[in-house]
DNA sequence: TTGCTTGTTGCACGATCGTATAGCAAGCAA
DNA sequence: TTGCTTGCTATACGATCGTGCAACAAGCAA
């Protein structure tokens, strides 16, 4: 006994899905990943989890990236350009006093979108690929020597000797970062404003050293 | 036809197990998932990677802590000992110099057994769940506390106003921190030695400022 | 030696993981 | 309208995940 009709599981005139150009895809896909990784921590980035959340087949994250591992790959890079961007434009926003410059770029570190828990859980779960692979880690000290310059060209506009500058902008930036990962991690223990004073202090102490050093004042190596 | 006998799989006389007190067992498990913690990451700590490193069996690790979840939480209490006692014998063998005793406690946050790759893998892997679980992040605030309350106690016997302790230790930790992330995972950027250094160096510059602004010169807030 | 306590094993269970693949169908070209 | 390209779905596969449980046996007590 053959069924006369087949019942129609949705309407005959909408399709069950869109095609869409492969690269708009993938950018689909990395910033359904983003949004998974933001939510759920790294031990929640499933293929399916993020082919749900992009509301596509899991089959499609092997088809344009190859693999999950591919996929988290660019979703890094994706972040950390965005970080990059959020950065650069609050520096630009400045004005042209270098000091100035300086500030907005600490003030932007613990400012949304970049202190943010979410971009943590997704940093956090970078960190374990940067330790386990080492093309990840590549991708790492990109962007850290990124980072590192951005600073090191910040200080230089500010009177920092050029031989100054690597040593500083180290120390700068692991402040920062340390300000962030703890204003992330235990948010009620201080908040943004304070971050960002304790590092305008910090920076100022620094400047204030350095003039001293080269007025030719007591310094200790 | 049944056989005559049975092939021994093990000498008799040999036991097939020992049997351990249950909290000396609880430590050999924490120390398994250390080392597996250390040596393939987060995603790789299972309870059965785990129970192989212990040389026991899987069914161990739920009767003696439940599950997952409460072993990886014990590990991390285990470890943030560790490096408290790491810390606290740097300092106490440092004399009684207050000084040379912040001093030590910063040389030691950059040479083994703390400035590990293994150990920051562990540590990634804690960051994970803090974010994820609220009884960790409260062993996380915990411990945060906890050093930074050390280095308030070894800042106000470098002569530190107790009014600005606060915040210059989370200043240093902050510092530390990231140095100590930075130097993990791109050891070939900068090496302990350099990290020291800069870190000596921003001490210097925040006490010579505090000392400035005691004395009444112009300081800007 | 015997019995008991309990630490330990070993397996089974369902869920979920990443990946490969065969085939469907959306949408453009002709 | 027809045909083709290819983005996409759906499914299956083996591996591995955390956990529960019944049976085993190590080692102490009697």
């Amino acid at each position: 006994m053959t069924p006369h009709f087949v019942v129609a599981t949705r309407p005959v005139n909408k399709p069950a899905f869109t095609r869409t150009d492969a690269e708009e895809r993938r950018r689909l896909l990395i910033a359904a990943a983003t949004r998974v990784l933001a939510r759920d921590g790294a031990s929640g980035a499933s293929v399916r989890a993020i082919a749900q959340e992009a509301k596509v087949s899991p089959g499609l994250v092997t088809h344009h990236f190859g693999g999950i591992d591919a996929l988290i790959a660019a979703t890094y890079a994706d972040v950390s350009a965005a970080v990059t961007a959020a950065l650069d434009a609050a520096v630009a926003g400045a004005g042209g006093d270098p000091r100035a410059r300086l500030s907005a770029y600490v003030a932007a570190s613990f400012a949304p979108p970049i202190a943010d828990r979410a971009l943590l859980a997704t940093w956090v779960a970078f960190w374990g690929l940067v330790i386990a692979r080492d093309d990840v880690a590549r991708l790492h000290d990109e962007q850290y020597a990124h980072f590192r310059g951005g600073i090191e060209g910040l200080l230089a506009d500010c009177g920092v000797p050029p031989a100054a500058c690597r040593r500083s902008a180290i120390a700068i930036t692991a402040l920062v970062d340390g300000l962030w990962l703890e204003l992330c991690l235990s948010p009620e223990v201080f908040d943004a404003a304070e971050a960002r004073a304790i590092a305008e202090a910090q920076i100022a102490a620094l400047l204030d050293h350095q003039a001293q050093g080269e007025r030719g004042e007591v310094q200790r190596d």
